[in-house]
DNA sequence: AATGGGGCCAACCGCCCGTCT
DNA sequence: AAGACGGGCGGTTGGCCCCAT
């Protein structure tokens, strides 16, 4: 079993196909069709096996295929249906017209995985990859966006008991730890709890939130790591906030677009990005924003906020209307990003 | 100019699964 | 029922090319 009768044979030529090999399988196949591979290379004059025929046509000689370099969207599909799919090539290829298997698993295993890593997202589980380092800077960059959270469960000087320690008790994990990761849990059990068990119990009128390097906000919705794995937090609330580089950036915010589209130079130490969840309204209603926070003189005593925009559950109403607020130049982040004549991040 | 290291990618290998006999 | 066979898939390899030294 397995192995197929046509690989012992010694005679076979192995190898890359010359362009005589092409030609013959290529005007075998438009004369008669493939039909039974395996009776292929005879009938083609080929001394290859019905196996090596049958990929040198899906892999090369197919009239349909697309040749040449990945578009930054079949980039961001692979690596979307990657975090579902992991590695099932075939499946990925079959959601990319004109692209192969093995064409896709090289991009992959050449490409992105390095891209990812250099996003510090773990190419196997798509989550991010934390060093105490990142875990020192996240909590560093949250003290300091505590300034425009009502709360945050980062902010021990807000003057209310911050989001954790009010709503710990809840969670079924018990000891205190500061790392992401659990934060990135407590988010989480937020969230499903309060969506899913809605009438037990009732968050107290605090946001909660956490903090997570902006490298990961630019990143495809659905394969991020920590807002993606949430159904009510996810693409679609994010897609609000950064509309997908397929569609126009608004011309208000020219200025951002290179650090949120490009994949490389994005100084995420100076760039956070902070999530958080208003649970304040019960019965279904829920808000959700991203703030951006950037250290340094352009957004001196401003961040790029859009904490305020909403998503309501109840009403399903879209979280637009802030958000042209921000677009429209109405708040000063916009007026600040207009007046910046530079990209905000030089490649 | 030589060389070696790394990246890329076409092709192979080994296995699985479904169908046929 | 069981073996043979063919198609398909994912992992791996090997060779070519480029670039740095």
């Amino acid at each position: 079993m397995g192995r197929h009768s046509c690989c012992y044979k010694q005679k076979l030529r192995k190898g890359l196909w010359s362009p005589e090999e092409d030609e013959k399988l290529l005007n075998h196949i438009h004369k008669y069709g493939h039909g039974c591979w395996s009776s292929v290379p005879k009938q083609a004059g080929l001394q290859r096996c019905g196996k090596s025929c049958r990929l040198r046509w899906i892999n090369y000689l197919r009239p349909d295929l697309k040749r040449g370099t990945f578009s930054q969207e079949e980039e961001d599909l692979i690596i979307e249906l990657h975090a579902t799919l992991g590695n099932r090539w075939s499946q990925i290829a079959a959601q990319l017209p004109g692209r192969t298997d093995n064409e896709i698993k090289n991009f992959w295993n050449s490409s992105i995985k390095k891209r990812l890593k250099q996003r510090g997202i773990d190419h196997n589980t798509h989550k991010p990859i934390i060093s105490e380092s990142e875990e020192d800077k996240a909590t560093t960059i949250s003290n300091v966006t505590c300034d425009y959270d009502e709360l945050n469960i980062f902010s021990p000087n807000s003057g209310t008991p911050a989001a954790y320690d009010v709503l710990q008790p809840h969670f079924p994990f018990d000891s205190r730890n500061s790392s992401l990761l659990s934060r990135e849990l407590f988010i989480n059990q937020t969230l499903s709890t309060n969506h899913e068990n809605s009438s037990s119990w009732q968050l107290p009128n605090n946001p909660t939130g956490f903090s997570f390097p902006f490298s990961q906000l630019s990143y495809p919705e659905s394969a991020n790591p920590i807002l993606g794995m949430n159904s009510e937090f996810n693409c679609n609330t994010i897609s609000t906030v950064i509309p997908s580089a397929s569609r126009s950036f608004p011309s208000t915010m020219n200025n951002l677009k290179p650090a949120i589209y490009e994949n490389t130079a994005i100084d995420t130490s100076q760039f956070w990005g902070s999530a958080s969840v208003n649970s304040s309204k019960f019965a279904g209603e829920r808000g959700a924003g991203i703030d951006f926070k950037r250290n340094d003189s352009i957004f001196e005593g401003n961040s790029f906020s859009v904490s305020d925009i909403m998503q309501d559950k109840g009403t399903q109403e879209p979280a637009d209307s802030k958000w042209s607020e921000y677009l429209d130049g109405s708040c000063p982040v916009s007026a600040a990003l207009q007046n910046q004549t530079e990209p905000l991040y030089g490649f």
